[in-house]
RNA sequence: GCGCUCUUAGCUCAACUGGAUUAGAGUACCAGAUUUCGACUCUGGGGGUUGGGGGUUCGAGUCCUCCAGAGCGCACCA
């Protein structure tokens, strides 16, 4: 079904064969990796275009010139090909016959399966951790990006063949939990005394607790009220964090996430993971006792030196080496994390990937550099970054502040906005740009709003296909070949390239490609339709010609199928009427 | 002070991971078309030293280096 695939592989074979007659050394296959056909930017060039004599020519130390015209010579014989040509700096240039346009929409009309994607995966384990948003609080834009990007990535992923596995890492333990369970005891007693408590600095002062408080109350009626922390910590911890895991897990279903895989810090403190982490360290000789150097700059006055045991990490690539153990000697929360990464390679013995905020990009060096020690670099963790999110409403900014507990959060945009919104918005820009979210943008029934874009080609067409009647089995190439109108055959060329969209997509961890990849389409098929108002004839549905009609609709059927299948690994339903 | 990530048209962003005489879209601005199979849709126009300098090579927005600006992070928190 791809097609710049299929061509590409009878090139590479014809290049084996001339290789074998003229003893050219091909052994180095990542030579043979380089060579790639693609789509050329300018139009005018043709359909495909290749790098190979270029490729070719610097590992075989030739001339480019004299190894195009050996490929060029042979490419010719090839049917599909009615122009072959070699250019310049050293490229050759494919024009297809109308033919194969002709007969790949056929395919793709008649196929009840609808697109097929490259096997990249092969079935390999991926585990993609990301939101592990701590439950101290309720989801936020950012939050949002991190849950779409992350999903969508692993659909994509899904797609092309690999086994994945989306995972939540809860931090469930440590400082932070203390200060959440000890503001949820402040509004435990609030909501008995019926007065305002003082939430000093470190506490959580936001609102969203209040109902955690009143949930004690209920199950504890006054009992805990003259408890010391210590005692009344393990009683209420539980239902602290199952509650803002609920609250957050509830947001995540309605943005259309769904997780296989919650883990808890708590359970990894738990385990033996960070003994053996200790084990497999100190064998590699990379652990120590020592006092980390003061760190540059005026940032911290309370600086003192203190001897923690390390992890030497400047030996893969940190600038510094890392503390697994506090001055009292507990675990830090990169030792725990390490035991947490391990936990996951030894339950998938797959790579893994991590999203993460932008706010956490400076943790990438150190974390990298223990999966690498403890697996021998066996195993790749990758990390990607999603930068922020800057909301704002009709172009006023508004301004985000965590500690007042004053944010907005992910819950009040899906009920302003909807899930659809929010997910196609946080994947049209890459993930290493700021994003500009404007409720009231979003939410306008135009080109500005590019999921409404998208939507209302789709809805064109289904109109379309409804008032048509339209059925496969009338369908045959001959009907098809009626297809002669230079747009038309563009936008067959532009649903052509899909495939190469999602996988390339799925090859880079980047999904945004699949939103940009559904506006240009729907540009295109907005374009044809507008051409039907110029020139009669060139409408869908021309009542005095059935078979060039029924090739229309065809081509108006495929362009729903992929803008369905684009919107499907975005995890968005279109609608047919809007 | 150090590290990471960014800087592309007035604005918001792409650019198939090093490819093509002319770096593409949208928006805003100007000029037009259409009101239907479906309604803010389409066509055309001007707008650029890709932050700046140097380097690597057949070829650089993309890689290296220096400089400037923005964001994030900087023992023991998570």
């Amino acid at each position: 079904m791809n097609i710049y695939s299929k061509y590409l592989n009878e090139i590479k074979n014809i290049i084996f064969t001339i290789a074998e007659e003229l003893s050219w050394d091909l052994k180095n296959s990542k030579i043979i990796k380089k060579i790639v056909l693609e789509p050329p930017k300018n139009q005018s060039f043709g359909d495909l275009s290749t790098n190979a004599a270029m490729v070719l020519a610097s590992q075989l130390k030739f001339n480019s010139i004299e190894i195009g015209e050996i490929l060029c010579s042979e490419l010719k014989i090839i049917n599909d090909f009615d122009e072959v040509e070699f250019v310049k700096p050293g490229f050759i240039n494919i024009k297809l016959n109308t033919k194969i346009w002709h007969t790949f929409l056929f395919n793709l009309v008649t196929s009840n399966n609808g697109w097929i994607y490259e096997n990249l995966g092969q079935g390999k384990f991926l585990n993609v951790e990301f939101v592990s948003a701590n439950p101290t609080g309720p989801l936020h834009a950012g939050h949002a990006r991190g849950a779409v990007f992350g999903d969508t990535l692993a659909s994509i992923l899904s797609l092309v063949g690999y086994k994945v596995l989306r995972e939540y890492y809860v931090n469930d333990a440590g400082n932070q939990i203390e200060a959440l369970v000890e503001s949820c005891f402040l509004r435990y007693l609030e909501n008995i005394n019926k007065r305002e408590y003082s939430f000093s600095n470190g506490l959580y002062p936001g609102n969203y607790l209040k109902k955690v408080g009143k949930k004690i109350n209920d199950l504890y009626g006054k009992r805990l009220i003259d408890l010391s922390f210590d005692k009344y910590f393990p009683l209420i911890k539980p239902i602290v964090i199952e509650m803002m895991l609920n609250d957050i897990k509830n947001d995540l279903v309605k943005l259309g996430v769904e997780m296989d895989v919650f883990t808890s810090e708590t359970k990894i403190l738990e385990s033996n993971r960070l003994d053996k982490i200790l084990k497999i360290l100190n064998k590699k000789k990379l652990l120590y006792t020592g006092i980390l150097e003061k760190p540059k700059g005026n940032s911290n006055n309370d600086w003192e030196p203190r001897p923690q045991l390390l992890f030497n990490s400047k030996k893969f690539g940190d600038d510094t080496d890392r503390a697994l153990k506090k001055a009292d000697n507990s675990w830090t929360y990169f030792a725990s994390d390490i035991a947490y990464h391990l936990d996951k390679i030894e339950r998938t013995s797959g790579n893994l990937i991590n999203i993460l905020g932008a706010d956490h990009g400076g943790y990438i060096s150190r974390i990298s550099s223990a999966v690498n020690a403890i697996t021998d670099n066996k195993c790749q963790l990758i990390n990607k970054i999603c930068s922020i999110v800057h909301l704002s409403d009709n172009g006023q900014i508004i301004k985000m502040s965590k500690r007042s507990g004053d944010f907005v959060t992910l819950s009040e945009i899906l009920n302003k906005v909807g899930k659809d919104v929010i997910r196609f918005m946080m994947l049209t820009r890459r993930n290493d740009q700021t994003i500009e979210f404007d409720f009231h943008k979003v939410k306008e029934q135009s080109k500005d709003n590019p999921i409404f874009y998208v939507n209302y080609a789709y809805a064109r067409c289904k109109s379309i296909l409804n008032s048509s009647n339209f059925k496969n089995n009338k369908i045959d190439l001959d009907k098809i070949s009626k297809l002669t109108e230079k747009k038309e055959i563009d936008l067959i060329k532009l649903l052509s390239q899909w495939p190469r969209v999602l996988e390339a997509s799925a090859k880079y961890l980047e999904p945004h490609r699949v939103c940009f990849y559904l506006i240009d389409l729907a540009s295109q098929f907005h374009s044809l339709w507008n051409k039907g108002n110029e020139d009669k004839n060139l409408r869908f549905i021309l009542k005095e010609d059935k078979k060039i009609s029924t090739a229309r609709i065809a081509l108006v059927n495929s362009v729903a199928i992929t803008i369905e299948s684009g919107l499907n690994v975005l995890s968005i339903k279109p609608t047919n009427k809007m």
